[in-house]
RNA sequence: GCUGAAGUGGUGGAAUUGGUAGACACGUUGGACUUAAAAUCCAAUGUCCAUUAGGACGUACGGGUUCAAGUCCCGUCUUCAGUACCA
């Protein structure tokens, strides 16, 4: 009976459907597990090797669990709104839903084929409506609530209204808007209700507010931050400018000191712990006024070095602050309008990429020290960030580089206020050494005790306080896209409402074209029918918008992150229609256990992910306010991209034919010699050999094989400019590609499809392969060629239980090699599926495999918990097995084997016997042999006294159990 | 610049507490079987020297600690990823 593994594997995956083993329920006498994957976005391109990677690792420790008798719940689903399905749909004018289905489809093959125990009956998908209602709840809720200081969570909006109608807003300590106008309790009650609402608006959790957005034309929609990579988009890497907007915002910054400490809490990796905390920015200093000479303005500054308070020498504006215009001097005005003009429209990657240039301008104003009363030049200069802290600092040349930078450029005084430190070639900035001098009362003092008694003293004269800042600013949440949730939002008047939840979901409306209108309106503003009617509570047509009772609905759609920021709490109870997810089955599951995806996520998911996860468990939703325990990134799997020299004439003769150059022929960095010259010249006729530059191309790595040469027919008729390429072959007649390491992706033409390779080799293959590759966390390349290996120990294990007359496996008592095989095996894979190193489990098979097959082992003791070991990873092959040794029940819930030590005992060991430090020979002794007998030993055997050659030992190291050394 | 991760044969990688560096595979070479090929099996395979016995060198580089260092300490270099004037 031969290893007829597609046929195994399509039966095993059958009978897991049928009997839906991997179904998880809500109650259960065992103790729970929950593993999960982040979510796929179903691209039309369905998946490639690279993308099971994670799902594989996560379903060995799913499987795993179960072995161990936990209730595992292990689901999976799609985060299927995003912008490729849109894209094509303004290309093709087919409904996003129409392909977006359709990709799931091929994904759901695609993973069902590979053998995942997942609970498909808890499945989610982000745009179906019954997942987007809930989604649209959430929204609801937080722009219900306001974030409360002292008691340091969000509260009911309803409390706020009833603090201003009883004493106004003075005492509120609140995370709200800047610069918010105080009012009495009396004036609240004399608001109108817009007045209340456009108040309101300024502290709930979610607001609408006119916004500096990254506008991107080319995709006709917003992008976040984490959406941008160096200056432009980061799917399609056009070019993104800077707008002002109409915005919903998400007030992320009220939870930034919470997001911090958080972490402390969590077993995620700490590259991913540290990216968060960068992200979030916390700094600690003070915020300190400046008044303004001749003007009733003060200028706010952030500062984290108070303590360096006497060595401002001028003040910096960023040029976009919105005193600039106040203060300039006529005097400087043209100068100043200048500067702004060229800075607004340098765009935001000039700034980033050029730091070096300094720029700026004088105002013509002054401000006045807090305690000298000195004037201070106030300056405007890009290096100061409108969006960071009050985008005016206290410039200290002497204590910043930046500063001392601009100080040199424009010729401004520089104070030192450092006692001891030289600032004649740059700024001192080294805190913990700094001993403050030239500064009246802080004289003498460390940069601790200066920065407090410094804090101390401005508060003294009201001119400055203690503060900490976050760099993390709040969530733009709006995008002008269709494809995306609605927002459960109306207008009157101008001012946003929440439809009531009991009418939700507010259902993607159908448009006609998927672009922006001609007026500029997201896509939504094609729709005919989006007018909410607050009698029928039901959307209607727009021609009945009266604005008494038919209003309009937003046009925008919610962030790609809206529908990931939740899903996992949905899976605990996906198909409830009443609740988000039962109370129950929340408190039973609580939390993701082991959560694995990739690092790519670390700012964007998984922050807002926390975020809302804090807000639900401060509304009571949620139990617990971290939603995953331990988070684990799995590397990248890599492609091997394959390039095809072409040969260039810059005169241009030769181009439409095409003449390409084996890749041997070339010097390691692609140069050329005279032989080779002469071919091309062979090829070409004569041409100026500095005219012949030669143009890797990506060429399609199905036609080349593991030996990296072409198949040339293939690669001729690939594309029909290449039908008549000419080829210059190699040294051994055939022809080279060159091959380099990149990122997976179809414009590389070096995509493997998981399809072909469990086709050829099984899914059992394909999951050990995965996972022999190197460690998880680890960026590698995939090779095809290695995947024989992992095969090969598929055909030999399956050998050991079977031959042509079929099971082998006998009832004979196991062997003591054998035993000890097992245990090893048994000891070493459990601590490699717990340490998530399932690379070197799969060895440890090979190893265990080897082994028994030399011992000709065929007893049944051995090769049945064998099975149980190896099914985390090949499912289907250890299924098959376990049923023909006879058990009627799936092997998914059978116990994993015992580890007994008795059977690693050893009576002697196969001792290395150094010299200096250098292994020499090794010498088999007992085990319990004493430390001197084991020196007498080895001092009298020959081989020691032939390496010695007459020296005396000047000492002889003995660990027994490890080694002897010996030493002269 | 800062932060994080990493650097071991031709390749992927192993060595969990300092104790036989290169497990396990791929590839390569040689052999068996076969008319041949595939499949399978066996053997060799870090580099260099040596007919053998054996020896020298060897975990990015330079130092150090130790009987013993891929592993610990100090310094340097390189690669990858994230971040980018954050006051």
């Amino acid at each position: 009976m031969i290893y007829d593994f597609n046929k195994i594997e399509e039966k095993w995956q059958k009978y897991w459907a049928t009997n839906q083993t991997f179904k998880a329920e809500n109650q259960s006498e065992k103790p729970k597990y929950y593993v999960l994957d982040m979510f796929p976005y179903p691209s039309g391109a369905g998946l490639h090797v690279g993308h099971p990677l994670g799902y594989i690792a996560s379903d060995i420790y799913a499987r795993y669990k179960r072995h161990q008798g936990f209730n595992v719940l292990h689901p999976q689903g799609y985060d299927s709104f995003g912008l490729p399905a849109e894209q094509y749909a303004i290309q093709t004018g087919q409904h996003p839903a129409i392909t977006t289905a359709e990709n799931i489809k091929t994904y759901r093959r695609q993973l069902d084929q590979i053998g995942f125990s997942f609970d498909w009956s808890r499945e989610v998908r982000t745009s179906d409506p019954q997942y987007y209602k809930w989604t649209q709840w959430i929204f609801i809720q937080l722009f219900n609530s306001w974030y409360n200081n002292d008691t340091n969570k969000a509260e009911d909006i309803s409390t706020l209204e009833n603090i201003f109608a009883t004493e106004g807003n003075a005492n509120v300590n609140a995370v709200c808007d800047d610069n918010i106008a105080p009012f009495t309790a009396e004036a609240w009650q004399g608001f109108s209700s817009e007045d209340k609402q456009k108040v309101l608006l300024q502290y709930r959790l979610t607001y609408l507010a006119e916004t500096e957005v990254n506008w991107c034309p080319a995709l006709g929609t917003v992008l976040a931050n984490d959406e941008i990579v160096n200056g432009v988009s980061e799917r399609g890497g056009h070019p993104v400018i800077r707008k002002k907007m109409t915005q919903w915002s998400m007030r992320i910054s009220a939870y930034a000191e919470r997001l911090l400490q958080g972490l402390d809490t969590i077993d995620w990796t700490d590259s991913l712990k540290e990216s968060q905390r960068n992200w979030i920015g916390k700094s600690v200093g003070a915020s300190v006024t400046f008044n303004v000479k001749d003007s009733d303005a003060v200028i706010d500054v952030f500062t984290t070095r108070p303590d360096t308070i006497f060595g401002v020498s001028f003040m910096t504006l960023a040029p976009e602050h919105e005193l600039v215009a106040q203060l300039t001097t006529p005097e400087q005005k043209a100068e100043v309008d200048a500067y702004i003009l060229a800075t607004a429209k340098r765009s935001e990657r000039d700034r980033m990429a050029d730091v070096k240039t300094i720029s700026g301008a004088f105002t013509g104003a002054y401000a006045e020290h807090p305690f000298t009363k000195e004037p201070i030049p106030v300056w405007i200069g890009d290096y100061v960030l409108a969006g960071y802290g009050t985008g005016a600092v206290m410039s200290v040349p002497c204590g910043d580089e930046r500063d001392y930078a601009f100080a040199n450029h424009f010729n401004i005084p520089i104070i030192n206020i450092f006692d001891g430190a030289d600032i004649s070639e740059a700024a001192f900035t080294d805190k913990e050494k700094t001993v403050i001098g030239n500064s009246d009362f802080l004289n003498g003092m460390n940069y601790k005790k200066a920065t407090k008694r410094a804090i101390f003293e401005l508060e003294k004269i009201g001119q400055g306080e203690g503060k900490t800042n976050y760099r993390l600013r709040d969530a733009v949440f709006s995008r002008q896209r269709y494809w995306g949730e609605p927002f459960p939002v109306y207008y009157v008047k101008g001012m946003p409402q929440m439809i009531d939840a009991a009418h939700l979901p507010i259902k993607l409306p159908e448009v006609e074209k998927y672009l922006p209108t001609e007026t500029g309106e997201p896509p939504l503003g094609n729709a005919t029918v989006w007018a909410w009617d607050t009698n029928k509570n039901e959307v209607v047509s727009n021609d009945l918008i009266d604005n008494e009772t038919i209003h309009p609905l937003e046009l925008n759609t919610m962030p790609g992150w809206a529908g990931s920021s939740w899903y996992f709490n949905r899976y605990m109870d996906s198909t409830n229609t009443e609740e988000f997810a039962s109370k129950e089955a929340m408190d039973y599951w609580k939390d993701v256990d082991l959560y694995i995806g990739g690092s790519e996520h670390a700012t964007g998911h998984l922050l807002y992910s926390r975020f809302w996860q804090k807000f639900l468990f401060d509304k009571g939703v949620v139990p617990v306010d971290e939603f995953a325990k331990k988070l684990i990134n799995q590397g990248m799997i890599l492609g091997t991209s394959a390039f095809v020299n072409r040969v260039f004439v810059e005169t241009g003769i030769q181009k439409q034919r095409g003449v390409f150059i084996s890749n041997d022929l070339l010097g390691n960095k692609g140069e050329l010699n005279d032989d080779v010259i002469g071919l091309i010249k062979k090829e070409l006729g004569e041409v100026d050999e500095n005219d012949i530059k030669i143009m890797p191309i990506h060429a399609d790595v199905s036609f080349v094989n593991s030996s990296n040469q072409l198949d040339l027919e293939a690669f001729k008729n690939w594309r029909v400019e290449y039908n008549e390429a000419r080829f210059i072959k190699g040294k051994d007649g055939c022809f080279e590609v060159a091959r380099e390491v990149e990122k997976m992706s179809k414009s590389k033409y070096n995509v493997v499809n998981p399809d072909n390779i469990v086709s050829d080799y099984g899914a059992d293959s394909l999951r050990l392969y995965e996972m022999f590759l190197g460690p998880l966390e680890q960026y590698k390349p995939w090779n095809t060629a290695g995947i024989t290996g992992v095969h090969n120990f598929l055909k030999k294990l399956w050998k050991l239980y079977v031959d042509d007359n079929g099971l082998k496996v006998s009832d004979q008592a196991a062997t003591k090699d054998a035993l000890k095989t097992l245990h090893k095996t048994i000891k070493k894979v459990q601590e490699d599926i717990e340490n998530f190193s399932f690379n070197t489990s799969v060895s440890t098979f090979m190893i265990a495999v080897n082994e028994l097959t030399t011992q000709k082992c065929t007893s049944k003791d051995i090769l049945e918990p064998l099975l149980v070991l190896l099914s985390p990873y090949a499912p289907h092959i250890a299924e098959e097995l376990w049923n023909q040794l006879g058990n009627s029940e799936s092997i998914s819930t059978a116990a994993f084997p015992e580890f007994d030590a008795s059977h690693l005992v050893e009576s002697s060991k196969n001792y290395p016997i150094s010299f200096n430090g250098k292994m020499r020979f090794t010498l088999e002794l007992p085990m319990d042999m004493s430390k001197d007998e084991i020196e007498k030993t080895v001092l009298a055997h020959e081989k020691t006294q032939e390496q010695l050659a007459g020296r005396t030992p000047k000492k002889v190291i003995v660990v027994p159990g490890k080694i002897v050394n010996i030493v002269g």
